[in-house]
DNA sequence: ATGAAAGCGCTAACAG
DNA sequence: CTGTTAGCGCTTTCAT
């Protein structure tokens, strides 16, 4: 069944039929009408394929991920899904799961079912594959890692604002040793993220030296917990470089029977949905994965509209910010000072501190 | 550029660039390689859009989930995916959340795509969306909520199994109040692993009558526990009907300051992601995701290939099996008479209990 | 073994 | 305002 069976129906022309479905104003109400009709009673779907072929536009965006068990990603695909439901586009999803090949056949499965745009989330693509995709202009956007080539639009991060955050609720709550784990060195996010934390912690007098690194992952920070536990004298609190490794740490607590926050504070970087499923859920820095999407939808859909020729910067800035949970307390020296009960009293989802500096 | 392009610059025709590409065995060694050197000089990429047209196949799998955010379902895309990538297949994924609306659209969507196949994982949806699907003869798998529609292929799951080894394995813990938390009674899915329990625990002569009900969600288990705790006599053990539930239990027993496993065992189901990453890490019964998605994928291949004609049933079986962690030990009460230090001495991965019956 | 040509289902000029 | 028609980029008979 086919536009051309609805025509035949309806008694008028497949181009009727064509403005018809598509909503062309000028068409006659009577007709369209009708072709409304024969289009409901045989349950005609366009072909979009068809459709895409003339029109040179797919409709489909891409997205290219690393691992859809990322617990980052779920958020980020469903709020990209909404967005391209809301504005009639499709997505392709891909996974790269950190093969090189995977990531080739990525770009090329996009290439191939030419679609209008792709988003790319991976942190860290080969500089060659992207040639592919712009030799055939199609519009991309890059979270973070973006390279320096104009036509890319890109997503900054500015990681320092929620950490900042972070230290100054930690030392509030008169904590001093303050460690940080850190994530695999190599990765640009991971060292943007401890450097911030070293210039959090020097702009309020204290001195960044307990860095452990750690790898992104719960067991990196299992074995972090383990060799601050060694330390002749032992952090307080330790603020993670992402939320995986602040569960680590909260496991290793748990199996070295201290108690979160009451024996030690930690605080995480992400803020995935995991975060408020832990025991006790964990005040982490959010990066919003929801504002992320959007953001990057919108990039796609305005490198398209203007068409390559506006020269703008295609830059854009997501914040960060601290949300307060339970896996934070006053530091356990100060606590038996005082009749606080944790610094759990006034908790609002979002960090209410003073605005730095 | 197109095929057209590629021809001209071979010095062949359309023709010979479609065999050659498709590797049709027939063509002339010499030529394909012209043809290939060009497509690589050029970077070709085939308009698999234009293709689909003439072919009539997509080679798009189209994958219906209710929320990407449900820690369900990342295991069983990612899973799929790699199956796709490995067939040379898409998938088109799309989310219902639970919205009427959106359960329609994404039907309509999957038929404007004039996807291959589709796979079903949401729990419940409407009868007459599927007729458009049925209409079109899309191949179609389900899990668990396959209506009774012959072609149309359905993923059984035996949750018997795994709640049989649950309730023996906490039973071996010498625990005999053993309380159920179930999920919401308007889930098909829900009252069967309910079933299950009762069935289960009747079997060993223990009385099914701790049974809460909870929503296969976080704030559900806490309340669970809750009203568990008000019982003239409590539950020494309690497995839940999905493991989100589990979680609420287990972050009520931290905040009521009861240790899991030492002072309650706590048992959940699906064996999501998350699961690994509590503190305790979950003993739960697993529903494998893999092999869900990779029967869901199979089960599409299949009846794409024997073409609707075959009549085999078209019945797909996935059995369920405990996985011991870390959330389960003795019974409190025959703990101080034993030396046991929890039942934690010989995990393995799988649960080793004597087969049922 | 290769090429010419007829479509796949749709849209967009262009005419009327 | 509506219909005719020429493609969109590819595959696939059917001749050669």
């Amino acid at each position: 069944m086919d536009i051309r069976e609805i025509a035949r129906r309806a008694k008028v022309s497949t181009a009727t039929v064509s403005r018809a479905i598509n909503r062309v104003p000028t068409v006659d109400p009577q007709l369209a009408k009708r072709v409304w009709r024969v289009v409901d009673e045989l349950g005609y779907y366009p072909n979009i394929q068809a459709r895409a072929l003339v029109s040179g536009r797919s409709r489909i965006f891409g997205l290219i991920v690393s691992e859809f068990t990322n617990p980052f990603f779920p958020e980020i695909v469903q709020t990209f899904e909404n967005l391209a439901v809301e504005n009639n586009y499709e997505i392709l999803i891909t996974s790269t799961v950190n093969d090189p090949k995977r990531m080739e056949l990525s770009v090329r499965r996009m290439i191939e079912r030419r679609v209008d745009g792709v988003a790319i989330l991976t942190f860290g693509m080969e500089e060659g594959l992207l040639e592919h995709l712009r030799y055939r202009k199609v519009p991309l956007v890059f979270v973070d890692v973006g390279p320096d080539v104009r036509g890319v639009a890109n997503i900054r991060i500015n990681y320092q604002n929620g950490i900042r955050q972070a230290v100054q609720h930690l030392a509030a709550l008169r904590h001093t040793r303050i460690a940080f784990v850190a994530g695999p060195p190599h990765l640009k996010s991971a060292l943007a993220r401890r450097e911030a934390f070293k210039i959090s912690m020097t702009e309020i007098g204290l001195s960044p030296d307990m860095i452990i690194v750690g790898d992104h992952r719960l067991e990196g920070g299992m074995r972090a917990l383990i060799e601050l536990s060694r330390l002749p004298v032992r952090p307080t609190a330790v603020l993670c470089s992402n939320d995986m490794t602040a569960i680590g740490v909260m496991r290793q607590a748990y199996d070295q029977n201290i108690r979160v926050p009451e024996g030690l504070s930690v605080v995480g970087f992400d803020d995935i949905r995991l975060a408020e499923f832990t025991t006790p859920p964990l005040t982490t820095v959010q990066m919003s994965q929801k504002e992320l999407a959007r953001i990057a939808f919108q990039a796609l859909l305005n490198e398209i509209e203007c068409d390559s020729s506006s020269h703008e910067r295609h830059e854009y800035e997501l914040t960060t910010s601290l949300v307060l949970r339970r896996s934070t307390a006053l530091d356990p020296a100060e606590r038996s000072a005082t009749s606080a009960k944790g610094a759990g009293g006034s908790r609002s989802r979002n960090a209410s501190a003073p605005p730095p500096r």
